[in-house]
DNA sequence: CGGTATCCTATTAGATACTG
DNA sequence: CAGTATCTAATAGGATACCG
């Protein structure tokens, strides 16, 4: 096989879940716009809760695509923005979620033809 | 907000968790490769089940990416493939997943750096 | 503000058995 | 061969409460 992801104990998979998994795309989605504070994150990625964004960051942080800037101000002030190879992660991820989203109208027309033959399960 | 996957209720979010997920990507590999029948595939995606793959196939033919041709043999011969919008979507998620996989070792030496100085939690 | 801890539910995935 | 049906186990996710 060509490769290794499609085995089930190669470590670039779970790297790979943390990208393209619900939250971590819509994350890198995010970050891929700029810096920004936990909060700011949160009313961007539409629907997240604090545990869930939380988990998120702390896995892409230690995958090293998520750069965490922590000031010891009191408020505290975090800022979280994509590192070198974040950004150019991202920018993959990006370019396929635009070309899926750039043919949707085929795949609702491919739903709809599929639906009518199936009768719609 | 740029695209609209980031919003919940867009309906690309679910052709893209399709295109993504566990099976789907890795269906959409094995498939990258060529045409196959169910149990060839089973071999070829390893460690999925039968349910997986059938809910999988069944999710990417729907999406009108992937083609089922059943000859109606006994015993039964099934042929699946990717149709022309599956491929240019396997395509690029395919350069996702190779550059994931060319810079794991950055990844691994990141999540070395993380989990020293966290304590490996 | 920027989280963590806890609890609880919903969804997903796997194993197994069975069918045309 | 190519699946479906059913049941159970694991995991993801949400709500809430609380802390530095």
């Amino acid at each position: 096989m060509a490769y290794d992801v499609f085995s089930r104990q190669c470590p670039s998979r779970s790297t790979l879940e943390h990208v393209t998994g619900r939250w971590g795309a819509l994350t890198l989605g995010a970050l891929h716009d700029g810096t920004f504070r936990f909060n700011e994150l949160r009313r961007r990625v539409d629907g997240v809760s604090e545990k869930m964004l939380s988990q998120t960051l702390h896995a892409l942080e230690r995958d090293g695509l998520v750069r965490r800037d922590a000031q010891p101000t009191n408020p505290p002030r975090v800022d979280y923005q994509l590192t070198p190879l974040g950004r150019e992660i991202a920018e993959r991820l990006m370019t396929l979620i635009r070309f899926v989203e750039d043919r949707q109208d085929e795949v609702g027309k491919a739903q709809e033809r599929y639906d009518a033959t199936r009768g719609a399960l």
